[in-house]
DNA sequence: TGGCTTTGCGCAAAGCCTTGCGCAAAGCGA
DNA sequence: TCGCTTTGCGCAAGGCTTTGCGCAAAGCCA
């Protein structure tokens, strides 16, 4: 940079001045700063930056990295925005735990992150929020929206997208729905819950708690789960998955009892599938705007980084409804 | 840093020593510095500590982000092998075109990364590869392959695995048996052809070259080829698909052609689904260890940047068959 | 006890950039 | 032409560690 600078006959200053464009620098004189720069094939040096400005431009992701598509949509969303802001994205993989999210949480401050994007695990609030408050780093929720909780949190609209759904089952005539339910703990669970018992209220239908089964958010539980369904007296005629890996687990269920969808039960699910109409039939899902949630919480952060009085927003972004043959309204 | 130094009567550069375990320390001397770091919550700046050091322990990883499990289980392998190794790791998104990945590589190395992992797109050799040529910076290839580059590489061994689940299924009376070929100009898709060819060639049997339709790797790819080899006059028996997405695609198209697996058609693939048994039937797949090759990878990066001039290693990971109902060998 | 090897630690330079402060020159209106 | 506002840029402090060099104290052997 020295020498950059004496080669255009200006002051280091000048030529930090120059790549960061922080202040006025007269045209004349930023040109021969760009030339000096090119013929010494002058390099910036990040960590030098960082280290005078007290800022790395870094921000922090921790999330699970199961291999659910849904999370990788939303990393997209996510790297995509940061990049975007250039910022650097640096990742952590919590593997959904509560501990080994606080331990890569504490991790990342230690790296001096400047924000972090979190999808918390069940039992964050214990573990790793109070981490958070310790270190008044700028964060922001993804996923799992908590009401109670005043911070900037981004998700999808659970309730009125799953009321959405099971209405339309009602609406074929369904009086009995089953449910897997997903983990307990998990915001998402217990919204999409709701909006089975909105859906049911709006049509006056009572609820037989007998339906609703928990699937723990896995596939193995939905697939057990599902069974439980199955060999109940009165079984359901029709089935919602309160996600992607419950309904796995759920369709090879009723494969194996030899049940046929849509006909002898309708199925719907939260979660798309980038390979939903590869089963037979094709599965009428909840599609999230993943790639819309990353990207949205990426500018809140943005937001709260640079205004940390800011007051919390919670925003919720509305899914799709994708109809195919699973809930058995097209034969 | 200072005031630990002060209130341990130590210089700075002990206290450094202390923190980084470079050199002897006096167990007295250690205990009291210790104690100062804790006493006024000393915090570590790796920032300071990159600048001062001239390494900031990152390595970059430049990879498609794509929504396939195989990238996602990839990019964990790479993850908890650098995080055990004390390396942060930078994600960038190659978005699978070279252009982008040349890009995304150039800004990882702005960042001074001390390592980059790739995993190449189509034609990067053209793009990329002088970028890495021009920058000495230390890297492995992973996923794709390319033995005329004295590199180090790590994969999994696409040839024999093919061979051997085309192996499987002439075994079973297959003498037509179509492939579905990965898009050109990878290595993995070469590969895999060549593994079809060698176990004909074992078998004594003619390959007809209308049996070999292009997949271009994707799933819309494989579907259109599914339906090329139904058309045929003498369409095969068997069909082996050299990915997952083109897997997606060819059953789809089966499914719609009222195409019956196995009965009137057996099926094997490259790649593993998690939910490969959700099908009917379930899925015969050559599952490759994914996590292994990142973990690998990882490995020949750090020995390269202890030690620039090691000869090149080229590692191939065996895959392992999974052996389930589409093949028709269990009916 | 004298000379030599360890052991332990301090000194200070180096690493590269950012930024508040302030000065000088240029521009402008009267 | 004078005084005042802009515009443009230099100075130098600062940020936090690492690390080569070298000195002093301690330990060891004869």
């Amino acid at each position: 940079m020295t020498e950059v600078a004496r080669a255009a006959g200006v002051s280091v200053s000048t030529v930090s001045h120059v790549v960061n464009g922080t202040r006025l620098v007269a045209p004349k004189t930023r040109e021969r700063v760009q030339h000096a720069m090119r013929v010494l094939g002058y390099q910036h040096h990040p960590t030098a930056r960082s280290l005078a400005a007290g800022s790395n431009q870094t921000i922090g992701l921790a999330i699970t990295a199961a291999s659910n598509p849904y999370w990788v949509e939303l990393i997209q969303g996510i790297d995509g925005e940061a990049t975007r802001a250039g910022l650097n994205l640096i990742i952590v993989d919590t593997r959904d735990d509560a501990r080994h999210e606080a331990a890569a949480v504490a991790n990342l401050i230690a790296h001096h992150i400047e924000g972090l994007v979190i999808a918390p695990a069940v039992g964050w609030r214990d573990v790793t929020l109070p981490l958070l408050r310790d270190h008044p780093i700028p964060y922001v929720v993804v996923d799992r929206i908590d009401p109670d909780l005043r911070v900037d949190q981004v998700g999808v609209e659970n309730e009125a997208a799953t009321a959405a759904v099971v209405d339309h089952l009602i609406s074929l005539g369904h009086t009995r729905i089953g449910m897997l339910l997903g983990i307990e703990g998990l915001s998402t669970s217990s919204e999409r819950l709701r909006g089975y018992h909105a859906a049911h209220q709006r049509a006056g239908l009572p609820v037989d708690r007998a339906l609703l089964v928990d699937g723990l958010s896995t596939s193995d539980g939905g697939r057990r789960a599902a069974w439980e369904l199955l060999e109940l007296d009165r079984p359901p005629t029709a089935v919602f998955a309160a996600n992607n890996n419950m309904t796995i687990g759920a369709l090879a269920a009723f494969r194996a009892a030899g049940v046929k969808v849509p006909r002898d039960l309708a199925i719907a699910a939260f979660d798309d599938f980038a390979w939903a109409d590869l089963f037979s039939p094709g599965l009428t899902t909840v599609a999230q705007p993943s790639a819309a949630i990353g990207a949205r919480a990426v500018q809140l952060l943005l937001r709260r980084m640079n205004d940390p009085g800011a007051p919390p927003q919670a925003v919720r972004l509305p899914a799709e409804i994708m109809h195919r043959e699973s809930c058995g309204c097209t034969p």
